[in-house]
DNA sequence: AGGGCCCATCGCA
DNA sequence: TGCGATGGGCCCT
């Protein structure tokens, strides 16, 4: 725990497009998770970021449709914990019902197919990938895209060449074209709430190995809202002792927050990592909370 | 084909 | 806390 609010104090320095409600809630989010043992007041934490308390309550509604106290209280540890603990019977429940996969309530809804290895490295000189920057909930969001559907999303902490890098990297043959036009009608899609809709679904490609995309597949199966552990993905993947191999495979989920890495948790209900940074985490985990209860 | 090393894990002493 | 087991991915021979 300590741990992890010390890594979380060492992510202060990347900065971020300033003037977006992100800005604020990332800076907010930091603050109080380096203070936490304090439980410091909303007035506070609004003084901090250098909003009076009314703008702060405000652009809280605005972003996640979540009042600060709300917010703050989906980050405790304790709450991790809850969503870990009710995941499993909620996701039985919801199997049961029928519920589960591209029809869920309040969800982003997200039709995927998969291209293994083999499909996309060998005849890899067809690869061809569209991307651009846009704004997010979440920040500065890199889009990218092949003829096929959405195939990453990323976040720029103010070094969008970074970012870039870092994205395209996982695809050393393809070919990169920018063309915000094109990656834009994904990023709304993806980002405004409106736009979530059982008709229109997301149109998702994940491109990584087999033992990947059963992985990636398994966290589009937890609701929003929940959370899932990397030993329960393990398991219902049928390999239970692969608790560590599935961490890995999460971490180079290549969709962020589309498709929700952001949603599993350590057993202990812990954060663990985040490849975009546990700031960005813990934000999505407490914009979906206002999503949820929306 | 296989060794070595990394990893957003976990459980036990 | 600290450490060993663990499985997959990647890079190198």
């Amino acid at each position: 725990m300590l741990q992890e609010t010390i890594a979380l104090a060492a992510e202060q320095a990347a900065p971020v497009a300033a003037g977006t409600d992100y800005d604020y809630v990332r800076r907010a989010v930091e603050f109080m998770t380096a203070n936490w043992r304090r439980h410091p007041e909303v007035e506070e934490v609004a003084a901090h970021v250098g909003l009076s308390p009314s703008h702060f309550h405000h652009l809280f509604r605005r972003w996640a449709g979540l009042s600060p106290n709300m917010f703050l209280q989906a980050l405790t540890i304790d709450r991790a914990r809850d969503l870990v603990r009710n995941s499993s019977n909620v996701l039985d429940a919801s199997l049961e019902l029928g519920l589960s996969g591209p029809g869920r309530l309040h969800d982003l809804f997200v039709q995927h197919e998969a291209m293994s290895p083999g499909e996309w490295k060998i005849g890899g000189a067809g690869l061809q990938i569209r991307w651009g920057f846009h704004e997010s909930p979440f920040g500065r969001a890199l889009v990218m895209t092949t003829p096929r559907g959405l195939c990453g999303v990323g976040f720029s902490d103010g070094d969008d060449r970074a970012a870039f890098a870092d994205m395209a990297g996982r695809w050393p043959n393809a070919a990169f074209i920018e063309d915000v036009a094109s990656t834009e009608p994904y990023a709304r899609r993806a980002f405004e709430r409106e736009k979530w809709s059982p008709d229109q679904p997301l149109r998702v490609v994940l491109i990584g190995t087999d033992f990947q995309i059963r992985v990636w597949e398994s966290l589009l199966e937890i609701p929003i809202g929940r959370a899932d552990t990397y030993a329960n993905i393990a398991r219902k993947l049928g390999q239970p002792t692969a608790a560590r191999a599935v961490g890995a495979a999460v971490g180079r989920n290549p969709i962020s927050f589309c498709v929700p890495c952001h949603r599993v948790l350590g057993k202990s209900g812990a954060l663990t990592g985040y490849h975009w940074g546990l700031t960005r985490k813990q934000a999505m985990l407490g914009w979906e909370s206002g999503a949820v209860s929306a």
